[in-house]
DNA sequence: GTCGGTCCTGTAAACGTTTGCATCCCAGGG
DNA sequence: CCCTGGGATGCAAACGTTTACAGGACCGAC
């Protein structure tokens, strides 16, 4: 275990000069003679030297680590941004650390000692974390700069999409091509997650239905897990009522792919005895014809990390809410 | 950014004790008397201290950081392993480090700099990276306790799953069912991932219909993008044959959802018409219905992690082969 | 020829821990 | 009563950097 890498110290004494002008030069630093620097840059490539990681860190104060915060309920959502984001991290030279919320409870814990883990970053990206849900700020938990990605959070910078706005329009796609008894497959409030958009998504759901002068029956509402198997079980609830819907919106393509299955599974085709709408634009999605909301969550990642780097240098805090375009494909159509 | 934490003389002021005599109080080692200790203890719960991590790194040597390597293709596999190893890392106070290499040229680029990266953690482990394929020992490239996950790696722990075996079984299981005509659906090489694993699940295929006594047709062997388009596709030229296949194996779930929804644009029913076996057990496999081969790649997650906390305290390198279950659901039937 | 700048370099003090070694105290054995 | 030894503590030297500060060399301006 013992690292027998050069120090700074071998590449001052072979050129001849100070740790204190190898530094400098190894680090582009003003003030030091082009010769003085090539002859340093050449010795510390010869050695294979690379400065210490944890002794410049305690010095300087810079970490050059990012921290990225995800849950772990559905496995696609926060991977997917993951690797948006660790792609900006890796090219501008820094490492990310991970702290997955996978177990009921995490979230709390994570929370608690926060601040223990902002030491070890230079800054950090919140995914679905709604820190500020009980009217906090990041302050009272960060002391590194964050962007919190799925909710806007005070002190920080976000990225979200606008979850109502997206369930309305998704839902008025459904109504111009002619429906009018839409269900809604929502999923039940995560445990110890106190998040707003299944509300959020609800909402636009009856926005839409109000605009167009339409019933809100809240027997259509159905709710199931946040996952396929979730979606099928609302599927199956939503067929057995006398007046059945002609179309259904699912809060997540996971669901959605729940009731192709049970719709398939019933004798149903789609689109034509019955129109599916999901959200999020699974991976799966494009390949299943599944017409759905589109966040580009890859995109946001990368949106994300690049944001956070923009504070560490002192930019200001700024809310983006990117945009959910509707995905038109083989999920849904006129109703006959 | 500055933190004005408390540090380790803070506590030896407070308690009128010596910073050497804090440090061993809290790091419980023996020569402390417990009422010191206890005082001590009792100070930095008090001022919420807690060593400020780079310099306790910097001396000990120790950096209670793991790093995992992920690539990531397919979304579903590395972000369910990583899950596990999480919550076993975060449970043994480890921060864990992540590199996912997500561009191709991403695994030549974090090879050449893995001693760098190593010098950052305590040990790692690596997923799907196949270092050894070019003949390589671990220590070429890690200087840390290591285990890999998906091959087996001198010098290094593994965690393997056999290909072969279990493609051959999920062919049999085919054969059971009266089929003689199997399709094999196989992805392309990955770009810049020497990686065996295709090779051995196709000779699991052919050792299956050579066993049986079934001949070997080579035009049964169709490749296409590791995703459901990529198996919808190979559906398709397999269905242009003159002599269909009647059930079909596919070298992931991803590319069975494919072959699944190809089937049923074409209007055959599976598994009447065609039966269709996945392989992985990613999460929508279940409630999808796919029978399947089951990687159960959180827990080989958790064990990888075991593993290399192991390693880290002094055990032995080991090599383990996960089983993997015929998973039978509903896309398997009886040829009729 | 002095003065004020740059430009370059070196010295040494941080940074906040851990740890080897010395010291002190006290109990118990001779 | 002295000696021994181990428990409890403190002192100070690491660990490998970064960086404030102090010079020294050189140059142009007065």
């Amino acid at each position: 275990m013992a690292d027998n890498r050069p120090t700074i110290k071998d590449i001052a004494r072979v050129t001849g000069v100070s740790v204190a002008t190898v530094s400098r030069a190894l680090r582009d630093l003003p003030y030091v003679a082009p010769e003085t620097r090539s002859r340093v840059v050449e010795a510390a490539a010869e050695l294979e030297y690379e400065a210490h990681p944890q002794a410049s860190r305690l010095v300087s104060g810079r970490t050059w680590t990012v921290g990225v915060v995800a849950p772990q309920f559905g496995t696609w959502f926060p991977f997917r941004a993951l690797g948006g984001i660790n792609s900006v991290f890796a090219k501008a030279g820094y490492d990310v650390l991970i702290s997955m919320m996978s177990a009921p409870g995490d979230r709390r814990r994570f929370l608690e000692d926060a601040r223990s883990f902002c030491r070890r970053v230079d800054g950090l990206v919140l995914i679905d974390t709604f820190v500020g849900i009980e009217g906090d700020s990041a302050d009272a938990y960060f002391d590194r700069p964050a962007v919190a990605m799925g909710e806007v959070l005070e002190g920080a910078s976000s990225i979200t999409v606008d979850n109502r706005l997206a369930s309305r329009r998704a839902v008025e796609h459904l109504i111009e091509l002619g429906h009018g008894r839409i269900g809604l497959v929502t999923g039940p409030p995560l445990p110890d997650l106190p998040t707003p958009v299944p509300e959020h998504r609800r909402l636009g759901y009856e926005d839409a239905l109000e605009a167009a002068g339409l019933p809100v029956d809240p027997g259509l509402v159905v709710g199931g897990e946040w996952t396929a198997v979730g979606g099928a079980a609302a599927l199956d609830a939503l067929l057995d009522r006398p007046d059945r819907p002609t179309a259904v919106f699912c809060m997540s393509d996971e669901m959605a792919f729940g009731v192709l299955r049970a719709a398939a599974r019933r004798g149903l085709a789609v689109p034509d005895d019955l129109s599916v709408v999901g959200f999020d634009d699974h991976d799966l999605a494009g390949a299943l014809g599944l017409t759905t909301m589109r966040q580009a969550v890859d995109e946001m990642g990368v949106r994300a990390a690049e944001t956070v780097l923009g504070l560490i240098d002192g930019d200001p805090v700024s809310d983006l809410t990117w945009d959910v375009p509707l995905m038109v494909r083989e999920t849904t159509a006129e109703l006959s």
